[in-house]
This record gives structure tokens, C-alpha cells and sequence, in this order.
DNA sequence: GCAAGGACGTA
DNA sequence: GTACGTCCTTGCA
């Protein structure tokens, strides 16, 4: 890996020094740095592409604004005049070229853009990477690492010399007459009159460096001043200790930034002909727009001039001047960058305008059956540098469907499909005959391995989790990749899921589909028993459409801020599940069986004492039918219908009658539990074992929930029994693979630490950190009862109150919980916002939140929409309030998670420990380890989920992990 | 054959 | 009181 850092407001400000001035020849707008910007960017990932590529990378501004530094030292940079006018226009202009070239641009308030780079530089040492900073400023030489993994790199051009030119070790000592680790405290003492780093007067570098150099370093020098022989010397370093130290502080570059967009969001991408050209177009840079068209083969006069930046732009500014000059104008429409609906927002509405208008005709796909019109594909794809991809297949399980077919799109409205599967019709005997026609399979993943496996290609799909593990399965590592489902939860939630709504929403499109091509029901044929030509209209289309959408919805991440969750939380999570489903886990069926056997018995056995207490033989699995004997003919009192008007029999219900002296609802209780363990798993988990395995491969959704976490289906590993004894049997069924060793990591108390965090409870913080049984602390301070010797009843009601909490509390439901009377629920929530006010604020906050704008948000940015947060029925409003208040704590807490799933393989690797990481329960993650290795693995894992927030967020609560490793995951838990 | 409702397993 | 997925029955086609 290759990190490479660009100091672009560095850059900036030495270029418009070392640059002829340059107009831009329609308005006059100065536009040299810019292009001297661009130039840059362009001849650095040339050059660098020549020799060691760089695979990440990252363009940094100074943000506006305050930093540290200011208040540690207020005259700091104070001398600095002004940017001259010709500059100002430009500094977003070059955040523009930046976007344009599909660079992340980064800036933070509070920060300057060195402290970013060393923040980024530091991230990626410690992860073995090199990297590179463009940059020639010396404050940024103290990163340099002596071994050569951190270099800077000048690419101001100067006359007579090469365009870059490295800066090393050697370069520092030249400049600073020491190693790069000393070269702070040399500046602490010699100053900087720029900066006005005020050093120690009538010190100068020379002198500085041959001090250090006989100290070693700052601290010992100052401490031993008085054995300096020159008086002068000697008295200027004594009188001005504090002044150096002072220096040294604001010389010295943070290191520890909480940066939002991890290493992985730094990821390159191919450059996009339809960001550049507009931008390129707009500035009027005739040369480079050349020389990006012949590499990227594409043609600039497809584009038009991005209208919000080109000459004589039309948009007005609310409240700009009617009349200024350009330059005016021009700041004037660049800070409208930043409004809602001009900038990235109008880029992203005019390009759903475009797409939108473009129809579907399904004549112009193709079906290919040649090597020729294969490699013609090949070629196209290739040239486009993006491919929309889609895989057909004989079923929706990826563990066991075999590839019928491939569609590929590399242009709106173009498509092309590829049938290597489609069976012969015929009867189950003389099946295993494919159509004729078809290219060999063999041939045609030949074809295309490369392509699906080059780094310079993006795949763009739509749920690629699953094309993915079909293409492993076929020894195809699909990488990198673009998923439109996951673009559009990263934007709207789990609102569009599915291709055919997002069309129909998007694109007003109604795809065909499959139940119109293959039927319904038990008559539903797969995919390798349809004709080769409608096959093909369904499937061209789904890559056409796939295309579409990413155009569509792509664009507007950026314009929604919403990159950094879809780069850091969405993308690289998902070879992380494509690969958890692949491994699955083993199951011993033998366990299942016999509890099945055991579960039948004893059901058998409450059913038949049933019959015998209700008097008559009928359906116990009918709610409808138990109702009626137990409110009908029983008379029973105290029964309560459901929304429908049925008889509510739910298990509490039941629980009330038992305890009123009814035996037969215990029984129906006890039955229940049995037949649900015994229909829901025993009997059903068997069916999922992939015969080619012998394992358990559930399904994860990625983008179906609300709050960001994950749900898990075919079968659903998430809620896999756990509470009663009877329902902990099965659990033993869960088991290592022979030779290994499971190991259960879960959070403890995740969300109640995070709403500590979020709400800012110091109570609830100290009890964290101090390691307080949490409920029992809460049960201490409400009830005013000590720990030591607390009845277990006591705690009980805490629990339910800190549970009730996180789920948006009501006295009503606090009462059905904990089965007390209504007003004594309210009077246990008075009692808790008195003792930790600061709840009560957050749940405000929330309400408040989610009525003005229509959403609340996680930690980490993903936002959860509520559309009908104002409602006009009091009952679906009060809903949205509590979830809005869960959502936040549910959603920061399962963001977490995310983020240590994504670190986990990395990390686990860099540490050499085997480890595949099996399963996720929402605040668990299974692994199965070689025997004996799980002492090695433990600490790992609890390292990455504990500091999992890190570096983007720093929780101001000790996040804690429990690990136990044993053979079966109910020991293990 | 399918959708809705009820019930219940998990965090 | 939050967030899910699955099984079963029921009622309508």
C-alpha cells in the first residue's frame, strides 16, 4: 500500500509565488494556480503511476478558522497579511479540480492541514505502508522517516530543474543540519519568522542544529543551558526556556486528528470523464483537457461546462451585487458551493434529469455467442475503465446457485448478455445437456477474470455481496467494486432496497420481472430453464439499469455528505460478509435430532394435557381457536383483543392467566416454547446444510435496517436461542471445526455506553469507568438503596428502566414490563431524569431533531430518516420520538461494530494470527482458531472491537469486549 | 398460491 | 417502549 498525501494549500500559496499569473481568457478570472493545481495532480499520478503507483491518496486543505495553536500561542501566524485578491478565488477552485479528479478533499475546523497529514501518515506507517507527501513546507519534514517509508515530495516547478523532486533524510539534514526526529527541536529553537514561531531570539538554524546535536535533544539542552560557555548563548537559552518550549508546541504536528474518513476511504479512484471534463472545461484549460482525453479515451465535447463555474455562469447568488466584477462574482458562486441545490447537489439533480430521460430499449442488447463479439466486450470494458455487472444464476442462495449467465453494461442504454448455463428441456434423467450456442464457461471466465480482478476496473452492481461469492466460487476475486443497493442505504436507508423500486423511484422504469419471465409458485422455473432471448432482455437489462442508477445516485454522496459513511462503513463491509457467508459454520446435526426427538415428546405430551383441560381436541398453533376457548367457552375475564378484534393470547397474557390459578395457559406457554424451538430450529437448521460444505451459510442483509445494523436470513444466526435452558441446547448444536477452537466476542453494555457518550452523562461514565455493576448503580441512585446486599428485584427494575431508556421510554410500557401500575412507572422515570438530567435533554434534543429536519444521526454521520416524524395521528408520532431516541444509540453502537468487522481481517493478519470471523449478532462476532491459538487470537480481537470508534470518533466511555473461546458457541458465549 | 396477522426467537 | 426474521394459521383467490 501506497499513501500519497497532497498539501494542497501549501501547494497554493508557494505556486502563486513560483507561477506566471495566468486569466482565465473569457471573464479574467485568475486561474494559475489552479492550473498549476491540476498540472500537478495530473504529472503526480503519471510519474507516480511509473514507478510505485500510489493506492491511496488524499488532496489536504487548511480549513478556515481557529486552531490549537491559537490559543497556545495568540500571536501565532499573527503576522501573516491577508491572501491577495487574485488568490482567494482560487482556494475553492482547487477543492473543485480535486473533486474533479476523484480525490477525497479533506479539510477539518480546528485543524491544520499539517496536523491531517501526519495524522494520515502516522495511521499508515503503523499499518506498514508507505507514503509519500507532495509537499515541500518544513514544518512537515519532522515526518520523515529515516528507512524511507515517509518522503515528501516538491512539485512547484522550478526553471532548470526536475518537475519532482524527493525530499529524504538526507534533504532534511541539509536543511536542518539534523536527523528528521530532531528537526522540532531545532525549530523550537531558531523560530519562524513566517509562522511567527518566536524560537529563541538570536538563535539561528546553524546554531540550533550544533546545540541539539550536542544535547541531543531540547529538554536536556534547556535543563543543562548553564554549562553553556558563550555567555550570550547561554543567557538567551536560560532567559527564554519557556519561549522554545512554547515553540516546540506549536511546531510539533498532532499526530492524533479524529479524522473522519479512515485509510481505506483514501482508496483511488479511476478518474470519471464526466466530473473532470465539466471543471476542466469550465476553467477553459485547453492543454490538459487535451492530454486527459487521450488517456482516458474519452471525448471532451461529450460534456459541457460544469454551469455553476464556467464564465458568465447563470445561477444567482441570493444577495450577491446585481452588478460586480467577475471576481466577485465568481467568490460569490464558489461559497454557494456549500448551499443546497447548487455545486455537487445541482451536478447530482441535473445528472438524474439526464439518465432519467435516457429510454430503455431493450432491441439494443446483445447476446454474445462469439469469442469475437467476447472480446470486442473485453476490449470496450477495458477502454471504459467501469463495468456494470450483473450474475445469473439457478437460485438465490450464492452457496449453492451455479452460473447460467453474464450481463455486462459499460454505457447507458447498451448492454450485453452471456448464457453459459441454460439447460436442454427434458426430463430429469436426461438432464445435464446445455443449449447449444453458448460459449464454454470456461472460456468466458477466462475472459473476463482479468477484468473482474483489475484494480483499474470498477465493478458496479447492484448487491455485489452476492455476485461476488458466486464469482469466488468460480476462483474470481472481484475487486474493486461500486454497489448501487449499498449507495442508496448509504443515502435514503433501506427505503429503495431492490432494483426494481430504486428504477421505478429513480428512473421511472419498471424493470421486467422474474416472476413475469419465469412464473410463479411451484411452476416457477430457474434461471437455466428459460429461452436464451428473453433470458437475455431480463438480464441486459438489469446491468443497463444497474448503470443507470449509479449514475444516478452516485453523485449525489457527495452532495449529500454522505461519501465518508458509504466509503468507510457501507463498501468495504461487504467482502467482509461475502466472506463470513462463504465460511459459514458447522452445525452437528446429531444434536439437532435428537433435541428434535426430545422437543416432539414432551410438546406431544403437554398437548395431550391440554386437550384434556380444554375438554375438547383443537389446534394449539390456532391463536384464533385458543382464543375462543379460553375468552369463549371458558368465560375467563381480563382477555384483551388486538388491533383486528382477535383474542390477544400472547405469552403474557397466558403468563397473567397461570398465575390466576388457569392451568391450561401454563401449558400452552410450555408448548409453545417447545414446538417453536423444535419448528424454528431443530427441524429447520438441518435443511440449511450446504451439502458441498457440510456447513451453515447464512445470508446477511446489509441495507435492510433502519439503524445500520445488520439482519441475517436463510437462515437468521441472530437469534439463535439463548434465554432458557431448554432453548441453550441448541446452541451446543453450533461447534468448532475438528481441530479448532470457537471464540465469542461481545460488547458489554454497548449501548448503554454509547448513550453515556452521546448524551454526555457523567454519571453513567464514571460508573463505566470505575467497572460498576451498571443496573446496580442505576437501582443505587434511584431507590437510594447500597449495592452491597441489593435485592435482586431491585436491580430487576433498574434493568428494565436502563432498557426502557435506550428504547425511548414510555410509563406505559415500563408498567407492561415490569408489571406495575401505570402511574409507579411514571414515577420511576421522574425519579431517573431527576437523578442523570442529562437523559432527559438528549431525549429532547432528539424530538426536537427528528420534527425539524426529518432525520437523526449516529456517531458516525449515517443518518436515519423518519418521513413521517409529523404525522398527524398522536400514536405514529409518539412512535417516531421514541425510535428517534433509540435510533442514534442503536445505530452508533452497530456503526462500531461495522468498523471492527472491517479492521478485523487486517488487523488480525498484521498480528500473524489465523482467525476467520464467522458470525455477527449486532454486539457479537464468532471466530473460529486452530486449536490452541485462541490465547493468541483473544487479545486481538478485543483490541480491534475496543478501539473499533477510533481514530474517527474518541468515545468518552472505556468500551469493553469479553472473549471466551470453547468447542461449542453456548460454552463460548 | 399468496398476504396478513399473531406469536416469539435474538440484540 | 427499539430493531429484526421465521413459523404457523387464516382467509381469499
Amino acid at each position: 500500500m501506497h499513501l500519497l498525501l497532497v498539501d494542497g494549500s501549501g501547494y497554493i500559496f508557494r505556486a502563486f509565488h513560483a507561477l506566471p499569473p495566468l486569466s482565465r481568457k473569457s471573464d479574467g478570472l485568475p486561474v494559475g494556480c489552479v492550473q498549476g493545481f491540476c498540472n500537478m495532480l495530473f504529472k503526480l499520478t503519471q510519474d507516480m503511476d511509473a514507478d510505485e503507483a500510489p493506492t491511496h491518496m488524499a488532496v489536504i486543505f487548511d480549513a478556515k478558522g481557529k486552531t490549537f495553536r491559537d490559543d497556545l500561542y495568540p500571536d501565532y501566524k499573527a503576522q501573516r497579511p491577508p491572501a491577495p485578491e487574485e488568490l482567494v478565488p482560487q482556494f475553492p477552485l482547487t477543492r473543485s479540480a480535486t473533486r474533479a479528479f476523484s480525490i477525497p478533499s479533506i479539510e477539518m475546523e480546528g485543524w491544520e492541514a499539517d496536523d491531517i497529514m501526519a495524522t494520515y501518515a502516522c495511521m499508515a506507517k503503523e499499518a506498514g505502508w508507505k507514503v509519500t507527501i507532495a509537499s515541500s513546507d518544513k514544518d512537515l519534514m519532522q515526518l520523515v522517516e529515516p528507512d524511507g517509508s515517509i518522503r515528501l515530495l516538491d512539485t512547484i516547478p522550478r526553471p532548470g530543474q526536475p518537475p519532482l523532486r524527493w525530499i529524504g533524510p538526507d534533504e532534511v539534514f541539509t536543511k536542518f543540519g539534523v536527523t528528521p526526529d530532531k528537526v522540532i527541536d531545532v525549530q523550537a529553537l531558531c523560530g519562524d519568522s513566517v509562522d511567527n514561531v518566536p524560537g529563541v531570539p538570536g538563535i539561528g538554524v546553524k546554531t540550533a542544529a550544533e546545540l541539539i546535536n550536542t544535547y541531543g535533544n531540547l529538554e536536556t539542552l534547556l535543563e543543562r543551558a548553564g554549562e553553556i560557555k558563550q555567555n550570550a548563548r547561554r543567557e538567551k537559552l536560560i532567559a527564554n526556556a519557556d519561549l522554545a518550549r512554547i515553540s516546540k508546541k506549536l511546531v510539533t504536528l498532532e499526530q492524533k486528528v479524529p479524522v473522519e474518513i479512515d485509510l481505506d476511504g483514501l482508496i483511488r479512484q479511476p478518474m470519471a470523464p464526466s466530473a473532470l471534463f465539466p471543471f476542466l472545461k469550465a476553467m477553459e484549460f485547453a492543454t490538459i483537457t487535451k492530454r486527459l482525453a487521450t488517456l482516458l479515451e474519452a471525448n471532451p465535447d461529450d460534456f459541457e461546462a460544469d454551469p455553476e463555474l464556467k464564465a458568465g455562469g447563470e445561477t444567482p447568488v441570493p444577495g450577491a451585487p446585481q452588478k460586480s466584477s467577475s471576481l466577485s462574482v465568481a467568490k460569490a458562486k464558489l461559497a454557494a458551493n456549500v448551499v443546497p441545490g447548487s455545486g455537487p447537489a445541482r451536478f447530482a439533480a441535473e445528472e438524474h434529469a439526464r439518465i432519467k430521460a435516457i429510454p430503455v430499449n431493450y432491441d439494443d442488447y446483445e447476446i454474445v455467442t462469439t469469442q469475437e463479439r467476447l472480446a470486442a466486450w473485453v476490449a470496450k470494458i477495458q477502454d471504459v475503465g467501469l463495468v456494470a455487472i450483473d450474475t445469473e444464476t439457478t437460485g438465490l442462495d450464492p452457496q449453492t446457485a451455479d452460473l447460467v449467465g453474464i450481463c455486462l453494461s459499460t454505457k447507458i442504454g447498451e448492454g450485453c448478455y452471456i448464457p453459459v448455463g441454460h439447460a436442454l428441456a427434458g426430463d430429469l434423467l436426461s438432464g445435464g445437456g446445455l443449449v447449444e450456442g453458448q460459449l464454454p464457461i470456461r472460456d468466458v471466465l477466462d475472459a473476463l477474470k482479468p477484468l473482474i480482478e483489475s484494480a483499474a476496473i470498477l465493478k458496479i452492481g447492484q448487491n455485489v455481496k452476492y455476485d461476488m461469492e458466486i464469482f469466488w466460487r468460480y476462483g474470481i476475486s472481484m475487486a474493486p467494486i461500486d454497489d448501487t443497493m449499498l449507495i442508496s442505504y448509504a443515502l435514503d436507508g433501506p427505503r429503495y432496497n431492490g432494483m426494481d423500486v430504486l428504477a421505478d423511484h429513480w428512473l421511472s422504469h419498471k424493470t421486467i420481472t422474474f416472476s413475469e419471465l419465469a412464473g410463479t409458485g411451484k411452476a416457477q422455473k430457474t434461471f437455466d430453464q428459460l429461452e436464451i432471448p428473453a433470458a437475455a432482455r431480463y438480464a441486459a437489462e438489469d446491468a443497463d439499469i444497474t448503470l443507470r442508477l449509479w449514475h444516478v445516485l452516485k453523485p449525489r454522496l457527495a452532495a449529500e455528505n454522505a461519501t465518508t459513511l458509504y466509503e468507510t462503513l457501507e463498501r468495504p463491509l461487504a467482502p467482509v460478509l461475502a466472506r463470513m457467508e462463504a465460511r459459514g459454520i458447522t452445525v452437528d446435526r446429531q444434536i439437532l435430532a435428537r433435541l428434535s426427538g426430545d422437543f416432539a415428546q414432551r410438546a406431544a405430551a403437554f398437548e395431550a394435557e391440554a386437550y384434556e383441560l380444554a375438554g375438547e381436541n383443537f389446534n394449539l398453533g390456532s391463536p384464533k381457536q385458543l382464543g375462543d376457548i379460553l375468552f369463549g367457552k371458558m368465560g375467563l375475564e381480563g382477555g384483551t383483543k388486538t388491533k383486528t378484534g382477535a383474542w390477544s393470547t400472547g405469552a403474557d397474557v397466558l403468563e397473567d392467566l397461570a398465575a390466576k390459578g388457569i392451568p391450561l395457559a401454563r401449558t400452552i406457554v410450555d408448548w409453545r416454547q417447545l414446538t417453536k424451538l423444535k419448528g424454528t430450529y431443530t427441524d429447520a437448521l438441518p435443511t440449511y446444510m450446504n451439502q458441498r460444505t457440510g456447513r451453515v451459510h447464512t445470508s446477511y442483509s446489509q441495507a435492510s435496517v433502519l439503524t445500520g445494523r445488520l439482519s441475517s436470513n436463510d437462515p437468521n444466526l441472530q437469534n439463535i436461542p439463548v434465554r432458557t435452558s431448554d432453548g441453550r441446547k441448541i446452541r451446543t448444536a453450533f461447534v468448532a471445526a475438528p481441530g479448532k477452537t470457537l471464540i465469542s466476542a461481545d460488547y458489554s453494555q454497548i449501548e448503554l455506553r454509547v448513550l453515556a457518550h452521546i448524551a454526555d452523562i457523567q454519571a453513567l461514565k464514571d460508573a463505566f469507568e470505575e467497572g460498576l455493576d451498571i443496573h446496580a448503580m442505576t437501582a443505587s441512585e434511584m431507590f437510594n438503596v447500597p449495592v452491597e446486599g441489593m435485592p435482586s428485584e431491585v436491580r430487576r427494575r433498574a434493568k428494565a428502566i436502563n432498557f426502557g431508556i435506550i428504547y425511548g421510554i414510555s410509563a406505559f410500557g415500563l408498567a407492561n414490563q415490569l408489571g406495575i401500575a401505570r402511574g409507579e412507572a411514571g414515577d420511576y422515570i421522574k425519579t431517573y431524569f431527576e437523578r442523570f438530567p442529562g437523559i432527559r435533554d438528549y431525549m429532547d434534543a432528539q424530538k426536537v431533531k427528528v420534527k425539524a429536519d426529518g432525520f437523526v444521526t449516529t456517531i458516525f454521520g449515517r443518518k436515519i430518516q423518519f418521513p413521517n416524524a409529523n404525522s398527524g395521528n398522536p400514536s405514529e408520532r409518539s412512535f417516531v420520538e421514541r425510535a428517534s431516541i433509540n435510533a442514534p444509540i442503536q445505530g452508533s453502537a452497530a456503526d462500531i461494530i461495522r468498523r471492527a468487522m472491517i479492521r478485523m481481517e487486517p488487523e488480525l493478519k498484521k498480528a500473524g494470527v489465523d482467525a476467520d470471523m464467522l458470525l455477527q449478532v449486532h454486539d457479537e462476532l464468532i471466530f473460529e482458531v486452530p486449536e490452541g491459538t485462541e490465547g493468541a487470537a483473544i487479545p486481538v480481537i478485543k483490541r480491534v472491537m475496543e478501539n473499533a470508534a477510533e481514530p474517527a470518533v474518541r468515545l468518552t466511555v472505556p468500551i469493553q469486549v469479553d472473549a471466551h473461546a470453547a468447542k461449542n458457541w453456548d460454552e463460548a458465549h
